[in-house]
DNA sequence: TATGGGGTTTCCCGTGATGGGAAGGTCAAG
DNA sequence: CTTGACCTTCCCATCACGGGAAACCCCATA
């Protein structure tokens, strides 16, 4: 398989597939012309990897993700802890991004919208009871 | 004023603090030997800026924010404009961040993590009907 | 056989918003 | 005069790619 038939397949584009091998995280065989030559066992990797990333793993997880997939002899417990600290990680972005749609909401629910200059929005931003 | 201590009041890194100058967000004065010389007018900006970022805004938003902010002429419905698509901005990072906590999760709670290698959460990430 | 068009390769630069650290100038205190 | 804290500029690194150039490869058609 060329590159771009495993990119569709995989749902990755061709450059973040080149990138993968760069880093690692791929080793494609290489036919006689110099391109790259995709087996079935790397078209799964991508595919795997897509969807990790999907998840929001970074690049560094999904290499551990992948090395746990492939070890016949991994113990469930090491995957469940890889993936609760990111499910930590996305829980406290949520809360990041929570606070401010809260504050900035309130801010824009108080600001007229008109042609006016005054600004709930601005002094809101200005002010020292901003962003508590 | 000199970095340190501006830094210090507007809540940011000396390094950040120079970083704005370097993109044009703040035009602080020079001492004659060579140190940025802060007048309350800069402080006062920087504090703008460490609550605009704060609240997710981008620096080219807050740039814009910055300009409407010294605008006297401005209407503050362009000030809404700019919070309201970050406010929806925000609203997608959140919604995309709940699905992966939502997949994610129950992947999770489907795992025993434990020592033995049978794993929903890599055969979840593996499978066609991971993530959608 | 030439030509065209698409696929592929490597290489290098850019992103956003800083952080780290080096090399060197400046200032105030002891 | 020295020490140590502060300041300066400069360059490189992050993360996960994306854009685009220059060159090579393959296949089909005229």
């Amino acid at each position: 398989m060329n590159i771009k038939e495993v990119a569709a397949r995989a749902g990755l584009p061709a450059k973040t597939i080149r990138y993968y091998e760069e880093i690692g995280l791929i080793r494609p065989l290489r036919a006689a012309n110099g391109y790259r030559s995709f087996r079935e066992s790397d078209l799964h990797k991508l595919a795997f990897l897509a969807r990790a990333r999907g998840l929001g793993f970074s690049i560094e997880d999904c290499r551990a993700l992948l090395a746990l997939y492939e070890d016949r002899a991994r113990a469930s417990s090491d995957v469940k802890a890889l993936a609760e600290s990111h499910l930590a990680r996305i829980a406290e972005k949520i809360a990041e991004l929570r606070g401010m749609e809260a504050t900035l909401g309130a801010l824009v629910r108080a600001c007229a919208g008109d042609a006016r200059p005054d600004c709930p929005i601005l002094t809101g931003i200005a002010g020292k009871d901003c962003c508590g």
